[in-house]
DNA sequence: ATCCGATGTCAAT
DNA sequence: TTGACCTCGGATC
């Protein structure tokens, strides 16, 4: 589910409305008892995105790091929260004093006076030292969303790579929070072939995307939801923005294998590049 | 009601 | 390169 905006919106979700409280931390599900154990009762101090990865810094130089997966989310309830996480779903069934259950496995609950967040099915849950969270940081890539992101680093290591850069582009300590649809479209968007070695870029192409994945990613945030076509590429009649806009008008590439490019016509591949579906215009794109 | 695929990563092979 | 993780939304029946 998520790539690097969504993050973000966490972690800004986080910021709002549960630093500076007292969390008491659970573990409905029992799988992270130790881990909520060593947080519970301790006041959240801040909520950082790197990446793809969320810092949660509690007092007692306590990190907790969160990478979602593929399956991970976060669900919320309290004030102010729409539209952040899975929504809890106005069915959801309440306990005596009015909390909402647990729904499914939930792997950790973190709950002030009047918010609660919880956490189900991520690939990595901990908590880390502040060593152990700084060396976490120190393998992600520039993070386009972050102030202060050095672009040069990634530019480094595409520039003397010969993999592909729809490759590199996926690779967390390259850049952090690209995923595989930012990859596919920002790929299409600076009309690069994908499978164009890291190596054989222009720094000015590099830029390019640089600067585009910056913009979508915030587009990504302000939306909460990964739109990328131009208004006057989607469908005629494509009603609304943000994230109740269609399905199908939201990419150029991505999910469309066969279907026709909104620049040219030509029908959109598809292949498997390291075990990941990867979608790009054969016209469009050039190598 | 059921099936399938998914915005990710890592360990095992 | 493949399977495991583990949960949901959306498509299909």
């Amino acid at each position: 589910m998520p790539e690097g905006h969504v993050v973000h919106r966490l972690a800004a979700a986080f910021t709002d409305h549960f630093v500076g409280h007292v969390l008491a931390a659970s573990s409905p599900q029992g799988r992270f008892a130790e881990g909520a154990a060593a947080v519970d009762g301790h006041r959240l101090l801040a909520a950082e995105a790197w990446g793809k990865q969320m810092f949660l810094g509690f007092e007692g130089d306590l990190w907790l790091r969160v990478h979602l997966g593929m399956y991970g989310m976060w669900r919320f309830s309290g004030p102010g929260l729409a539209g952040i996480g899975r929504r809890t779903g106005k069915e959801a069934e309440q306990d005596e004093d009015g909390r909402p259950l647990p729904r499914g496995a939930v792997r950790l609950r973190l709950a002030s006076n009047t918010h609660i967040g919880d956490l189900s099915g991520p690939t990595f849950c901990g908590i880390e030292t502040p060593a152990e969270k700084a060396a976490a940081t120190a393998a992600i890539g520039p993070d386009p969303l972050r102030p202060g992101a050095r672009p040069g680093r990634a530019w480094d290591i595409i520039s003397a790579s010969k993999m592909s850069i729809g490759q590199l582009l996926m690779r967390q300590n390259v850049i952090g929070g690209i995923g595989n649809i930012y990859r596919a479209e920002l790929l299409f968007r600076a009309r690069i072939e994908p499978h164009k070695p890291g190596r054989d870029l222009t720094r000015a192409q590099f830029d390019a995307l640089w600067r585009d994945a910056r913009a979508l990613l915030r587009d990504g945030v302000r939306d909460g939801a990964i739109i990328t076509t131009r208004p006057q590429d989607r469908p005629a009649g494509t009603p609304v923005v943000g994230r109740r806009m269609r399905r199908d008008a939201r990419s150029y590439v991505a999910f469309r294998n066969g279907e026709p490019c909104r620049i040219c016509g030509t029908p959109i591949a598809m292949e498997l590049m390291a075990g990941r579906k990867l979608y790009w215009c054969p016209t469009c794109q050039i190598r």
